[in-house]
DNA sequence: GAAACTTAATTAAGTTACTGATACAGTTCG
DNA sequence: CGAACTGTATCAGTAACTTAATTAAGTTTC
């Protein structure tokens, strides 16, 4: 026998789809590529990494990263150390700035939310409530299986780093 | 006085980007742009569209569609044909072939989500179940202030188009 | 019904963000 | 210490965008 609320993944998908177009879609005040916001985003989350570690979260080669963060240290937004533990490597750390970046549009994100979370019903509130603890599990679950660090979550953190493909293109 | 279950919107805000995360890095077998998943993802969900309404979908200039449709059109995933209404303009349409691509994404999703699910316990899995049709509907609220069609829901939709930044430039 | 304006798509040239290959400095290991 | 390895930087090339200009069809005005 199935359960009484059996959970279709197929309508889970869907729905998820559709808030990361949301998402991806939100207007950058910045110039800022698709990846540099994710970097910033990593950053300002994890704290200060190495290069070649960006380069594996961030899915692109080492080589871009290089470049990356070079523009935006000369922007102001991060900044290079050196790894004490290691005379090779560098470790790059979000400054004020770039974490204000990170901040805003993080912002944007839960005006957004809270807008459109004020015109649901009481109880359809309420449920989303209740379903959450279950949805940050699954990502949980995720980041454990992938082997990513297992991130603190107390706050300051987030920011998908999504742009608009206009966004990351445009001069 | 305060709700029992009050929503923060905060803590959802951060799952839901933490999904986008996981959706971006979602790696393409074919070697496909962004935008260009975005588009072919859009026209499957969406039905047949002028470039300028995929241009305003997209939130890329017109020019930038011309271009891509042309090269999705060499390569068999959509077609051009004219519009019966409106003789300047040029009505795009996927192919099976192009089709099949969004449909694949979309499994890869699907089995992604099921792979975690699987790992919930059933009490986290009926919650998640009772808070879709809430989700659906922030997402259908967000779509009608945005001003989009008011999208078939029934099936064979989706794949939010995304793809890791490595897919978008390599090749 | 022709002139002036608007809208849809294309074309052309330039910019940017990536890739791949290579060089090189700093570590690790025999 | 030298050989192999690792982390970063540099360089040349490419793909996906941008803006600006062109062509063609549709709409408005008188």
């Amino acid at each position: 026998m199935p359960e009484i609320s059996e959970l279709s993944i197929a309508a889970l998908t869907r729905v998820l789809e559709d808030f990361t177009r949301m998402h991806i879609r939100l207007p950058a005040g910045r110039r800022l590529s698709f990846t540099t916001l994710s970097v910033l985003h990593t950053l300002a989350g994890d704290g200060p990494k190495r290069l070649t570690e960006l380069a594996g979260s961030e899915q692109v080669t080492q080589s871009a990263i290089t470049q990356m963060v070079t523009k935006l240290e000369r922007e102001g937004l991060v900044e290079r150390h050196p790894d004490p533990s290691d005379g090779r490597a560098v470790l790059v750390q979000v400054t004020a700035a770039g974490a204000a970046i990170v901040d805003g549009r993080r912002a944007e994100r839960v005006a957004r939310l809270t807008d459109l979370a004020d015109r649901l019903t009481e109880p359809e509130r309420a449920a989303i409530a209740l379903a959450l603890p279950a949805l940050a599990r699954m990502v949980e679950l995720h980041s454990a299986a992938i082997g990513d660090p297992p991130i603190e979550r107390g706050d300051g953190e987030g920011d998908s780093g999504m742009d608009t493909p206009r966004d990351s293109a445009r001069r």
